[in-house]
RNA sequence: GUGCCCAUAGUGUAGCGGCAACACUAGAGUUUGUGGAACUCUCAUCACGGGUUCGAAUCCCGUUGGGCACCCCA
């Protein structure tokens, strides 16, 4: 038989784009950063929760804003066989929200302290900071009352989070952005200054005068950030108990010392938001690390019972980015201190048992067992820094014995094998 | 979606129309049971597809992916 196959090089399959494996480098990282994350939900006292990936289309358009950007123009659809569109959920808050109703979860006790992390998936072009899979952190605050003490509460989780992370000087900017009383006046009086002026407004701005007046605060192109200047200011249209909230944050945010700011024209994108907006920022990087606010309509324009909530996201790459720039470390190695050398066949059997034997007693050990070798295999056991190897060879196994080798100083002495694992205990300690 | 830049070993780079090179990493070894040094060897049909050319990693077009910015956002 000839060989007529020729050798083809299949065309490698790249991920897809702004979608990025974490690689086992990065792992030790990652484990930090979610363990981080963790411990700050516990000590705030948050359940964990977990979503689907996948929800339905209608989670996101009636919650988010039809006219907003993360439902406009960055939902990832996903048809069903049936013919169903789903949506690769694109925050973690409206699947929150869904399943408070759907499982009744206000009986958990007020107020209702969730978190949560996982992949968050937006269609979108792939730049610093952003990703079409990224992953987020996050806390909900859910209960009857709309207390300012959870809006505090929420940021404080954020902020320690990035404080336990080593991450110094990050900044909090704060807003309000009025409530379903307020705000249509607010609207009236942005649309009174901004109508006569349209014709400078750039083109986006000029759009959304029409479908989402509050955007235009947030616009950066320079002509309308000088319009911007003279624009009314939120924080002046607000109602009694728009203000008396905002003005308690105020307090709480000086009683606990969070280095904050005001900044008028934050408006976030999404529309469930009411009163308090907030994001968090690290020196040097233009991003947000963490971003979120108060969302008192939310639960019910998903058919639940009023119930006013709040809540922060954390994203996870872009934290790991600013811990990798600014050269932070947080990951200890963590070395075991010992080493299986085998030679022969009959050695690498009683290699696997011994490493078998040293787990029971609950001992780390290290091993390149694939490797033939001596010679090999002591590289590696210096190359891992371990303090002994143990080296079982024909003569050892024969003799029901093992070789126990000082790294440092190269003295060797041999024990027997059913000695072997309180021989290590003692000198590990 | 739009604009600009980019793509050569696992990583970082050289090669600029005529034999794909260097460093690091990784693997094997330097006479067979003892590591850290040194040395030797191995690892790329130059992202993919097409075109121009006697000849393409190199020039042109397309695709995919990457980077940056806008929009928007964690």
């Amino acid at each position: 038989m000839s060989k007529l196959v020729k050798k083809i090089k299949p065309n490698v399959i790249a991920s897809p784009k702004g979608m990025h494996d974490i690689l086992p480098a990065d792992q030790p990282l990652w484990e930090k950063v979610r363990k981080a994350a963790r411990d700050v939900a516990a000590y705030y006292n948050f359940s964990r929760i977990d979503t689907p990936i996948l929800e339905k289309a209608e989670l996101f358009t009636r919650t988010l804003g039809e006219v907003s950007d993360v439902v406009e123009k960055q939902m990832f659809e996903v048809k069903t066989k049936g013919g169903d569109s789903l949506i690769l959920r694109p925050e973690g808050t409206a699947p929150i929200a869904r399943s408070y109703i759907e499982n009744g979860l206000s009986h958990l006790g007020q107020p209702v302290k969730l978190y949560y992390e996982g992949p968050m998936f937006r269609y979108e072009q792939p730049q610093a900071g952003r990703f079409r899979q990224f992953h987020q952190a996050g806390f909900e605050i859910i209960s009857n009352e709309n207390d300012t003490v959870y809006d505090i509460q929420i940021m404080l989780s954020c902020y320690r989070l990035l404080e336990d992370l080593k991450l110094k000087e990050v900044g909090i900017q704060i807003n309000s952005t009025g409530c379903q009383r307020c705000r249509p006046g607010f609207r009236k009086k942005l649309l009174d200054y901004y109508r006569p002026k349209e014709k400078s407004l750039c083109g986006d701005c000029s759009r959304r005068l029409k479908v989402n007046p509050m955007r235009l605060l947030d616009c950066k192109v320079p002509s309308c950030v000088e319009l911007k200047k003279d624009s009314p200011n939120i924080l002046d249209g607000l109602c009694f108990d728009c203000k008396r909230h905002f003005k308690r944050l105020l307090e709480f945010l000086e009683e606990t010392k969070l280095p904050y700011s005001l900044n008028q024209y934050l408006v976030r994108g999404l529309d469930y938001y009411s009163k308090t907006v907030f994001e968090m920022f690290a020196g040097g990087f233009d991003y947000a690390l963490a971003a979120g606010g108060r969302y008192d309509y939310l639960i019910d324009s998903l058919g639940g019972r009023q119930s006013p909530g709040v809540g922060g996201a954390i994203g996870l790459e872009r934290v790991i980015e600013v811990i990798k720039a600014k050269e932070i470390n947080l990951v200890g190695k963590i070395k075991p201190k010992l080493f299986m050398i085998h030679m022969g066949d009959l050695a690498q059997i009683k290699a696997i048992g011994m490493i078998e034997e040293l787990r029971r007693a609950n001992i780390d050990v290290r091993e390149s067992l694939g490797k033939e070798s001596l010679k090999a295999q002591l590289k590696m056991a210096d190359k891992f820094k371990s303090e002994w190897a143990l080296i079982l060879g024909q003569q050892e196994v024969f003799e029901q014995s093992i070789i126990i080798r000082d790294m440092k100083s190269g003295a060797q002495e041999t024990v027997p094998l059913k000695k072997a694992v309180d021989v290590i205990k003692r000198k590990l300690r």
